[in-house]
DNA sequence: AGATTCGGCGT
DNA sequence: ACGCCGAATCT
C-alpha cells in the first residue's frame, strides 16, 4: 500500500490531519485528492462535509480545503459586495477600529472549552459510538489577523476638496452608525437586546445610542487584542473628526469597578448555561442530519 | 463490509 | 479548471 502521510493541519483544531493522494491512473492521473481526518479518524473529502461537521465551532469562510490554510484575501464565497475601503488596507499602518468593517474575524469569541454534553437522556436517535468524542470542539486557536491602514496620506488639497474629504472621512470614522438597526440573529439577538451597559460607558460622536455603542465595543473586542480603553483624549469629545484615536472604539474613556466585574461574572455564568443548552440542541439536530445522510446513502 | 480510487456533473 | 460526490473497484 502506498505510504500516505497524514500531516498536521495548523489551521484546524488540534488533532486534525490532512492527507493528499495523487491519482495514478485514468484520465485524471496526476491530479490529487485532499482528505482530512478528525481527531478520532473520521474521513472528510470536501469542504461542505467538513463545514457541516464543524458547524459553528470553526469559521471555514476563508479556509482553503486544498492547501489546508486560511486565506485572508479570500473572504466568504457569498457574493455579498465586500466594500472594503482600500485606504484601510494599504500598507504601513496598524489596525484601525473605525474604518475596519464589523466583519466577524474570529471563529469564536470563546477561548476556553465549554461544558461538553456527552449523553442525551431520552434521545431515541441512534448514537454513533465515534460521535461521542466527536462533538464540535471548542476552538483553541483564534484566527485573527490585522489589517493595515494607510499612513501618510497627507496630500495638500483645496478647501472645497477638503470639505468633501472631511465628509467622507466622517462616514468612515463613524461606521458604527451603520450598525444601527443591525443585530445578530438567533439567541444572540435576545442577549443583545436585553443587555445593559454600565453607566460609565458613553459614546463619542454623532450617534450616542447604547445599541450602537455596544456594537462598537463588541466589534473592538473581536478585532483587536489590545486593551480597549475608549477615547482618552478630551479633545476627541469636542471634535472627534480630528482627535479621534482610530485604534479605539467611539467610546469615552471609562473605568471598571469591582461591581462591574461581579455583575459580569454572573452574566457569564448565565450565558454559559444558555450555551450548554444550545449546544445540546445543536448536537441533537446534528445527529438527525447525520442519520438522514446515512439513510440516503443506503437507498441507492 | 469498509476503504480506495477515478469519473463526471455542475459551477 | 476544479470542487464535490457517486459509484466502480479493491481488500
Amino acid at each position: 500500500m502506498m505510504e500516505r502521510k497524514r500531516t498536521d493541519c495548523p489551521a484546524l483544531p488540534p488533532g486534525w490531519k490532512k492527507e493528499e493522494v495523487i491519482r495514478k491512473s485514468g484520465l485524471s492521473a496526476g491530479k490529487s485528492d485532499v482528505y482530512y481526518y478528525s481527531p478520532s479518524g473520521k474521513k472528510f473529502r470536501s469542504k461542505p462535509q467538513l463545514s457541516r461537521y464543524l458547524g459553528n465551532t470553526v469559521d471555514l469562510g476563508c479556509f482553503d480545503f486544498r492547501t489546508g490554510k486560511m486565506m485572508p484575501g479570500k473572504m466568504q464565497k457569498n457574493k455579498q459586495r465586500l466594500r472594503h475601503d482600500p485606504l484601510s488596507l494599504a500598507k504601513g499602518g496598524k489596525l484601525d477600529l473605525n474604518t475596519a468593517l464589523p466583519i466577524r474575524q474570529t471563529a469564536s469569541i470563546f477561548k476556553q472549552p465549554v461544558t461538553k454534553v456527552t449523553s442525551h437522556p431520552g434521545n431515541k436517535v441512534k448514537t454513533d459510538p465515534q460521535r461521542g468524542t466527536e462533538q464540535p470542539r471548542q476552538q483553541q486557536e483564534v484566527f485573527g489577523w490585522h489589517y493595515n491602514t494607510a499612513a501618510g496620506s497627507n496630500k495638500t488639497r483645496s478647501s472645497s476638496e477638503n470639505n468633501k474629504t472631511e465628509n467622507c472621512l466622517c462616514l468612515q470614522l463613524f461606521w458604527e452608525r451603520r450598525l444601527k438597526g443591525l443585530r445578530s440573529s438567533d439567541i444572540t439577538e435576545e442577549a443583545l437586546r436585553t443587555m445593559d451597559l454600565p453607566k460609565g460607558l458613553q459614546s463619542v460622536g454623532p450617534d450616542s445610542s447604547d445599541e450602537t455603542l455596544l456594537s462598537a465595543i463588541a466589534s473592538a473586542l473581536h478585532m483587536s487584542s489590545a486593551p480597549i480603553t475608549g477615547q482618552t483624549s478630551v479633545a476627541a469629545e469636542k471634535n472627534p473628526a480630528i482627535w479621534l484615536n482610530t485604534s479605539q472604539p467611539l467610546c469615552k474613556a471609562f473605568t471598571v469597578t469591582d461591581e462591574h466585574i461581579r455583575e459580569q461574572e454572573l452574566k457569564v455564568y448565565q450565558a454559559r448555561r444558555s450555551l450548554e443548552e444550545a449546544l445540546m440542541a445543536d448536537g441533537l439536530a446534528r445527529a438527525v442530519e447525520n442519520t438522514r445522510e446515512l439513510l440516503e446513502g443506503k437507498t441507492a
